[in-house]
DNA sequence: GATCGGATTCCCT
DNA sequence: GGGAATCCGATCA
């Protein structure tokens, strides 16, 4: 079933971005159903987070869906050729996010490859933060779409994620945020290979 | 208007 | 393990 709104609307990011592994992502682009099973994700949080777009209250063209209500897309481009995919969490103007970071593919694998330009399913076809996003055929122009629309949605299928499965680490690529880079907030699923590789 | 750098990935060594 | 690709947003003027 698809996760309802209130979900997202919870006040603690990384409880969030835990919550979120075993959960299920989906696509309906150009009417093709893609998406798969979420391995790693990432907490971003408004307040004592200096690695989060919206750290001490920054508002821009680009952070502004941040500080929707929860439980709408944040799509940006990164490095000038990649696209990641948030989701907005925390009620408005508690500007919060989750970064998702792998998928174990599960629908649409061939429309996936043909996205991605793989032969066969492997690694790198959705193990990434912007891996993934090309694969589900995730744009810009999904930034501000609600999670509960058809075009991008999650869906909880049961099977929750035991605490012991679960590995908290260091998120990277954060250097600039100072002593904020050392929060465990990303989180993974032990022994998945569809996390991005371990720095 | 110009400059700087990034929540990454790929390819080469 | 290291550097390149590549462009938008942020910042400063």
């Amino acid at each position: 079933m698809k996760i309802p709104i209130e979900f997202y609307r919870r006040p603690d990011p990384v409880q969030i971005a835990r919550d979120l592994l075993g959960k299920y992502l989906f696509t309906r682009i150009d009417g093709v159903l893609t998406g798969g099973r979420i391995v790693e994700t990432e907490a971003y949080a408004h307040i004592n987070d200096q690695a989060c777009h919206s750290h001490l209250g920054r508002y821009t063209s680009r952070t502004q869906v941040m500080y929707e209500p929860g439980g709408v897309a944040y799509a940006y481009l990164i490095y000038g050729r990649y696209t990641l995919f948030n989701i907005i969490t925390n009620e408005a103007s508690k500007a919060d996010a989750v970064l998702i970071r792998g998928l174990e593919p599960t629908e649409g694998i061939p429309e996936m490859l043909l996205r991605r330009g793989v032969a066969s399913v492997q690694r790198n076809l959705t193990g990434g933060p912007g891996l993934l996003t090309q694969a589900l055929g995730i744009t810009t122009a999904l930034y501000g779409t609600s999670l509960t629309s058809d075009v991008v949605w999650l869906e909880d299928r049961g099977a929750p994620v035991p605490d012991t499965e679960i590995r908290a680490s260091p998120r990277v690529g954060i250097d600039y945020a100072g002593t904020d880079a050392a929060l465990p907030w990303r989180f993974r699923i032990i022994g998945s290979p569809w996390t991005s590789p371990a720095k």
